[in-house]
DNA sequence: TTGTAGGCGTTATCAC
DNA sequence: GTGATAACGCCTACAA
């Protein structure tokens, strides 16, 4: 019945050996002989030992194994959003070799109005490393927060500057070559469904692209508007089928200025913007065409395949795993830019 | 150019102040003279000095801020699975009231293949508590450590045992209900298509049901059960689309011992089973009825509307997050089971 | 309001 | 192969 439990100094006592005889047991970090190790171990088992206290040991090493990473949103919004989900499951793997676990922390700034101090965040965490995600504005603040604490850091769609390694896409280029299948089907008024400007923004439309501080919004959007200049662009709050439905209707409310082809920045919106379209009693892609981003599965898009861009969202997690381990290991990591790759589906034909 | 991150100490110093007073400063756990503070945050600002190491602070407090989250399977396997989406939705909410965040881990017995003692796991990871989802046999050996370590452990979906608060469905009532509604409308001929009968299981008729080792598979065959004694169950490997299209596929292999109802387990095993009709050429539901489970939106399920049982989800996850804080708190958390609500959709009806 | 002292539990280093 | 020693960086009685 002791008060306490149990301390390896406890453990080598009762075995009769020093602490750092039986540390090395468990660390494994040098050879013991096979009696001394026997002994260590019966001591742990009788004592109920189990094992170096982790705050204790990471405290002595300067490394706790955990990677934190950085959502912008809610948690949950995260765990709907089909390519930040593929995207964990590839970090997951990328960290995986490194020994480390994922700690799902959410951006400072989102943590408005709850008790001052009483979050974990960045600030708090003891993290060996971290990555930023789906980022925007935002990523300034985090990522000053987590370069002042020395802590290495690896961005995920989202430009951090110097030194710091990003994992992308060829965002621009990928959302141009949609807009020139559009063009050569015909179309020539065509109309942006955007992801959010910034974070915390309300749906509505952009009025002016240099305020879009979220790279992936605005990167895709040139990408549109070097073949459609002219483009009007509505942004919506976030990936949801239902951001797209809100955005599609405010897109075909008008008839006279209704667009004949509508690029949406995400497949979910892109599914959200094709129900707005039948509610219309519009036919897609008769009346309209409509092309998504990501490739992702969406639900209850039964009859249509989306024309999209594919991404390659495991490998951006996977990658960005691999570079933070390169990092901790004291090496440096590059920045990488993966390729969409445009696949065709049944959402768009020649324009009517 | 200091070789070395600076410590509280060398703030301290720079002020003027001693160590104990620049913690307080930090802190805030008791008062400190504006004057004073000023001074030691102002050597804080000059120093670099990005407040306490973690490491350190949780060895003194015994506290690291991180609630552990133990899944079965490869987390890129959580992410896809709906259900523990929300719960992961509602368990974030339920932490937060703590100021703690959630550290993704994998169950050790899963940990095949991988380098030994390289993964960071419940054995090793700095945790305060730790929930474990969606449980079976791994679940025996996973607590084990956990308790061992005298972490305090919450357990969704699976029987902990003595003292272990659990948060849990009426699995078996619940199944019972929707076997109930279709011997009501007349079925006599129903298959079952379960979950997993243990971790790592491949799929295959259920030859034992003593050799389930998952509860909820067990659970909601007995309810199954109860109405239909003779029913056959085919395990999926786990609760995707297209385990579910396999498992349908079988069922419907032979014409002759064709059921003319089939109790799947989920609702994305449900889908799949619909698929495989649909495939078999058999209409849903006039040939054939189904049932799922879980009451979550499924991917191109389109025309139809699972008849199901919704369960609570995000509740579940989020009262396991209350229940970690208060036995954190130093209180004992008691188990809670939830109740499942039935609902009908378009895909049974009466026996053709 | 501020300072002093001691230890949280481990492990790296180096000598034996 | 084993042991003594010294931090790792912080926090919190308690004393002043």
């Amino acid at each position: 019945m002791s008060s306490r439990r149990p301390t390896i100094s406890d453990v080598a006592r009762t075995a009769g050996v020093s602490p750092s005889t039986a540390s090395v047991v468990f660390s494994g970090k040098t050879a013991v002989s096979e009696a001394t190790r026997r002994r260590v171990l019966d001591a742990a088992g009788s004592l109920g030992y189990t094992g170096p206290d982790p705050r204790a040991a990471s405290l002595r090493r300067g490394r706790s194994g955990i990677v934190g990473v950085v959502f912008e949103e809610h948690l949950g919004a995260a765990f709907l959003d089909p390519v930040k989900t593929l995207m964990m499951d590839g970090l997951s793997d990328g960290v995986a070799s490194l020994g480390a676990g994922l700690l799902l922390l959410r951006d400072r700034s989102v943590q408005t109005g709850s008790a001052v101090g009483s979050e974990p965040t960045l600030t708090t965490a003891p993290l060996d490393a971290a990555v930023l995600i789906g980022c925007s504005g935002m990523l300034r603040e985090s990522l000053a927060v987590v370069t002042a604490r020395g802590i290495p850091v690896v961005v995920i769609e989202g430009d951090a500057g110097e030194g710091i390694p990003k994992i992308g896409l060829d965002n621009r280029e990928a959302q141009r070559q949609a807009a020139s299948h559009l063009r050569t089907l015909g179309h020539e008024r065509v109309a942006v469904v955007a992801l959010p400007v910034r974070a915390g923004w309300e749906r509505g439309w952009i009025a002016a692209d240099e305020t879009i501080t979220v790279d992936v919004t605005r990167e895709r959007l040139a990408g549109a508007r070097e073949v459609f200049p002219d483009a009007p662009a509505f942004a919506a709050a976030g990936s949801f089928i239902d951001e797209g439905l809100a955005a599609g209707r405010e897109l075909f409310a008008r008839p006279a200025s209704r667009p004949t082809a509508v690029i949406a920045q995400s497949d979910l919106l892109a599914a959200g913007v094709i129900r707005a379209a039948e509610e219309a009693g519009l036919r897609v892609p008769e009346d309209v065409s409509v092309t998504g981003f990501d490739g992702v599965v969406v639900d209850g898009l039964a009859p249509y395949e989306l024309t999209t861009l594919v991404q390659p969202a495991a490998e951006k997690g996977r990658a960005a795993g691999h570079a933070v381990a390169a990092m901790l290991a004291g090496d440096t990591a590059a920045s990488i830019r993966f390729t969409c790759v445009f696949r065709e589906g049944n959402t768009t034909g020649p324009r009517a």
